[in-house]
DNA sequence: CTAAATTAATGACGAATCGTCAAACATAGA
DNA sequence: TCTATGTTTGACGATTCGTCATTAATTTAG
């Protein structure tokens, strides 16, 4: 029915645009001052309606986080049509990876939170089959690309018979190396290393380990590095520096 | 004076109880449900007196935390007596790190949401500093363990002007994966690889990666991992398995 | 086009929580 | 014993969460 899409379009632009209120209140206060009061104050709707899309606080939160995952998502979809070898495709991912959370600080912090059973237990069912989805979806998307790469014997055979294994480890460091640099309080460690570089040496570290051809020294990351940023990222960074 | 100390001694003890009670009710019921009203409750004391101890709510959060890093600096510290390469040392961290996770998922769960300013923009500064003071003790002696066997020509030296990058890469990589694994929502990645064996196998992949020797192909790191199971904290699995 | 039926929106309310602070209490020294 | 200093108490105001009876809007039936 006509009618019935047209709500149903309505009521999710609603939703993005409580999104976007939502992002606005953590950006001016911070993320302890989101209240559903708040939310409700400076949307032009009432608190029962702002309950109608959100069952919870928690599941406010992970629609935030849905929608950081639709985000990340569209990002490697982008690199779809960049020409590089699989190593440096792999290394666009970490880049995409680290480049979200530089653009959207705010969604990055609230995947943090949103990670851990308390806050799932609270949140709606279609919530989470939408976000677990978004999420194998990319994991499938490196794990092909590792599949590939083994096919072509680009890597060693070590893990051939798990591919999730080495999908764990680059999905691994990215996440580590990225969550300690952009949440964590300054340290000293972090304050001595070059933290503009600091992902792209750990995953070549990874890629490294994994005997990933062609092998770091034998190879220009840092201008694939720039590479990605122009060719792939060039919008997203656009805006950030803006 | 006498009266002084044993009156700091009381309040540090009280302090000590009162974590202890913190962990009890998130145990018993959840993170969320851990409030100060109810901390006072279950205490012999008032709240006043709580609020005494703990400047906010985020603020016992934080000594949460620092008690997570007293223990895991302690169990660190118990590997100084344990004999093997280089390699197997640095193991050792990543084992008695994912351990800690296993005996303390609590304070595991807590330490990964302070980390975030607006938590530590609430904390009292004295918490704040034995928090950092601990963490960058804990970094130092994982840099003083590359250093040493940088000195031996055991690893690669590409990194030789920058010890603190490898030092992050190897911790980078061991949070990273401790949290994905224990913190995560079920994900069909996860469910498809070996867990017991994830954590040893993602440093075996960076230390490969760092060209630390002997490799993992020339050596048997899984004999390694039981053995510091057994030699170093046998302790602690023992109470965990009860 | 009207009236009934269904669906959606509203905001006042109860319960629970945070953090404060004036008053009660305890302790140490004169 | 009495005073000065420090500690403990719990009632209280201010917020917040989530609910639900009431009101408004929309759809369907006659």
């Amino acid at each position: 029915m006509t009618t019935q899409t047209r709500k149903a379009r309505e009521v999710a632009e609603r939703e993005e645009l409580l999104l976007d209120l939502a992002i606005e209140i953590i950006e001016k206060h911070s993320f302890a001052k989101l209240t559903m009061d708040k939310l409700t104050a400076r949307s032009e709707y009432s608190k029962g309606t702002v309950y109608n899309h959100f069952s919870s606080k928690e599941d406010l939160w992970c629609a935030l986080c849905a929608r950081g995952l639709r985000i990340q998502k569209s990002m490697f979809g982008k690199l779809a049509n960049f020409k590089g070898n699989s190593r440096e495709r792999i290394l666009a991912l970490s880049f995409g990876y680290e480049l979200f959370t530089l653009c959207h600080p705010i969604l990055t912090m609230v995947s943090l939170r949103v990670m851990s059973p308390a806050v799932f237990e609270k949140a709606s069912p279609a919530r989470i089959k939408a976000l677990s989805e978004t999420e194998d979806e990319m994991v499938e998307m490196l794990k092909g690309m590792i599949e590939t790469a083994m096919a072509n014997n680009e890597l060693s055979r070590r893990y051939e018979d798990n591919l999730y294994q080495v999908t764990f480890a680059i999905w691994a460091m990215s996440f580590g190396s990225v969550t300690i640099l952009r949440n964590s309080t300054p340290t000293p460690c972090l304050e001595r290393i070059d933290v503009d570089s600091a992902v792209l040496i750990n995953a070549s570290i990874v890629l490294d380990g994994l005997q990933w051809q062609p092998y770091s020294w034998e190879w220009d990351y840092k201008a694939s590095w720039r590479r990605i940023a122009e060719e792939v990222f060039s919008e997203e960074l656009a805006t950030l520096n803006k």
